[in-house]
DNA sequence: CATGAATGAGCGTTCATTCAT
DNA sequence: TATGAATGAACGCTCATTCAT
């Protein structure tokens, strides 16, 4: 379970008298299961449509097919619903920082490095593509409402980057320069293309936006020889 | 005018074909001024804390200090505020926009290429901070009611940077890469770091920021003769 | 003027406190009257087609082409115009059942009864005909709002119509029968068919209109020796 | 199913095709039932006495006991409700004009008739006398918003009593006269007395009226022999 | 006098949330 | 458990009325 959102988490806890009806895996565990899913398949899709403020629960009901009743069930708001469509991207975005930070030590050049990062990375956001277009359509949203935990995994992912980053400097992998500013320009430049290749926008050969990227990152755009 | 929007009367006053009882200037024109003021501010206030989607009109006319009908006789609705609050900085982007194409001709070095389009785009994103942050913050928006002028200046946004990106390749001022990943690259980074910036996260120096950048989307990350 | 509603109209003199500007007929009052014309006829036109409860004063002013403001310097609220539009044809309708009822003492035939009638309240009710139709329009509606000075009219009108028959009856002018049901079946049936014509409806060339709705009144529908 | 109204689902639980969860006829079924019939009787006693445009939905749920949003669970806005009260009425007056056309061509003599018509008719108008009041009340309203479905079936009623008329003078029944002459003159007779008597006003013994009524469309009002 | 900007009560409608079934 | 009817606060918007200009 992801440890971005600790005290909610706990909150929803205490609420639910039983966590689980019968045993795990059980007969009417899969059920719940089922219904959560779908609850969170619906919202996801018309999170991504109408934006998360612009869908209602009944709208979110409807697409699942399932009683406004039952939405209560298993989420305490619209909240709880967003946390929960962000968990398994949140978990595996922890995970991927925590790797590829202890990557880093073995590492010894800019490519290598970047080589971990846009791998373990790469695989994270698009192991779920809608998602992660979720997270990057809502990401700078106001830490309020249901989008709070957009938001906040947001916070986290900028936080970590530019810890990453520090890291990179310390080990002399990266030329000098104030981590945050490469960090965020970093992440500023990935989340825009992806969030545009997730869109259905074209942006050409998926491995040549992928070479060019690496290349941009570490080279930059000046003609080579261009100005001496 | 910018053309970013598609034709619509902005204002009630301008719908209804009376003529205005004082004169121009005068003091009913003056306070009429300073109503769309106070309502674009108070919206422009609300809208940055709590997003554009979870603010009511109600909250913008207490903030506003006026009454609620008063709302109604500027703007037809939260879109329309939406859009007064954005147009100075449209207007802005699309002669901004205009000039760097045009000043290309005349560059011969990407760094006069980026110190132009620095100097200009950002001239123009700091004319009002607090707008331009609305912008970064709702521009991933969908194109759904109230957030839909935010969006369509996104749009506008990504595709003339494209197309200005392509004219600087055209120049041979840049390496050889796809125009739509450099300029998207470029873009996504600027605004996550403006981002960050504008909601008062420190990020150093601006002056280091700024050079950090330029040379950053020169020159990229790699240590200079670091692999061979 | 009008004694059908005695008391508004005092009211309305003492709201007023220069009852008219200026000498009589001169130029000030004259404009005043082109004003309340201007009104009157603005609202008749949207009171046809949208019912009285249907239009607002804005409405009004702008079919009228004055300021909201000048509306309330003529009137006092649209009950106030609804019995202004109305006037003309309530003085009239209280002048006719006044000769009638006279010109019935030298009556000696039904169908002279039916003459004079016909003749003076048709001439009455097509003067004006929009006004007429306005008033059919409205006429059931509950002595509420706006609409109060139509249904005091309209109960005006019934009471006279069984006043008038009854006074019929008592020179022996009419089949013994009782005055209030042969009142309001002649006044209804005469209503329907004015209505539908006065909206445009077709029912035939007026002359014979009007002759069958006397032969009907007078003879009814049998067919004549046909059940002997 | 009365074929008077354009097709349009009556209430939003036809709309929503979700299976209900009590049986047909239980409780559930049964709740709703009372509840759109307490809706029904308490927006026909408001519209009876402010008219259907003087009446907000507000008073309507004070009136009924019901919370605001209950309202919209039943009818999508004051036209549906409009419609659900005066649907009865629609379906049997089509019904009995049906019958009446078809009982034309057993009848032999205008007393016939109009016993057919009368005794068939009044029964439908008397069936709910206050739903056939508020039909009168509002039945010369323009065909636009809540009122639209009464003006509608007055539009019907006029139709159908022209064609009726018609087909009796096919048979021969009736006088040579223009059939929509006399058919609109005596359903506007009708329709008076009848608007009267439902409000309570005083018109005599309902037998000596009816026997007045007929008596009158048949004979008219002319003394017999008086003018030879 | 004439104007129309300003007001705020009140309308129609939506929707998160509860709860009897 | 699952349901969806019921609720009422809160929303967007309108409009009669007032009043400074």
């Amino acid at each position: 379970m992801s440890r971005i959102y600790p005290k909610r988490e706990s909150t929803r806890k205490q609420r639910l008298p039983t966590q689980r009806p019968g045993p795990r895996g059980g007969r009417r565990d899969r059920n719940r299961q089922e219904r959560i899913q779908g609850l969170c398949r619906a919202g996801l899709k018309l999170f991504l449509k109408s934006g998360i403020e612009g869908v209602t629960i009944d709208d979110i009901v409807v697409e699942a097919g399932v009683a406004k009743g039952s939405f209560y069930l298993y989420f305490k708001d619209k909240t709880e619903l967003t946390q929960a469509i962000l968990s398994p991207l949140a978990d595996d975005l922890e995970k991927a920082f925590q790797e590829c930070e202890e990557g880093l030590a073995s590492a010894d050049t800019p490519e290598a490095v970047y080589q971990i990062l846009g791998a373990r990375l790469g695989e994270t956001m698009f192991r779920d593509p809608e998602v992660t277009r979720l997270y990057l359509q809502e990401s700078r949203s106001p830490a309020v409402g249901a989008r709070k935990p957009v938001a906040l995994l947001a916070d986290f992912v900028e936080e970590r980057a530019i810890e990453l980053t520090r890291v990179a400097h310390r080990y002399d992998l990266l030329r000098p320069m104030e981590p945050k500013v490469s960090a965020l320009a970093v992440v500023g430049a990935v989340e825009k293309l992806l969030f545009r290749i997730l869109r259905g926008g074209d942006v050409g050969d998926p491995l040549t936006v992928a070479n060019d990227m690496v290349s941009l990152v570490l080279d930059g755009l000046r003609v080579p020889g261009g100005e001496e």
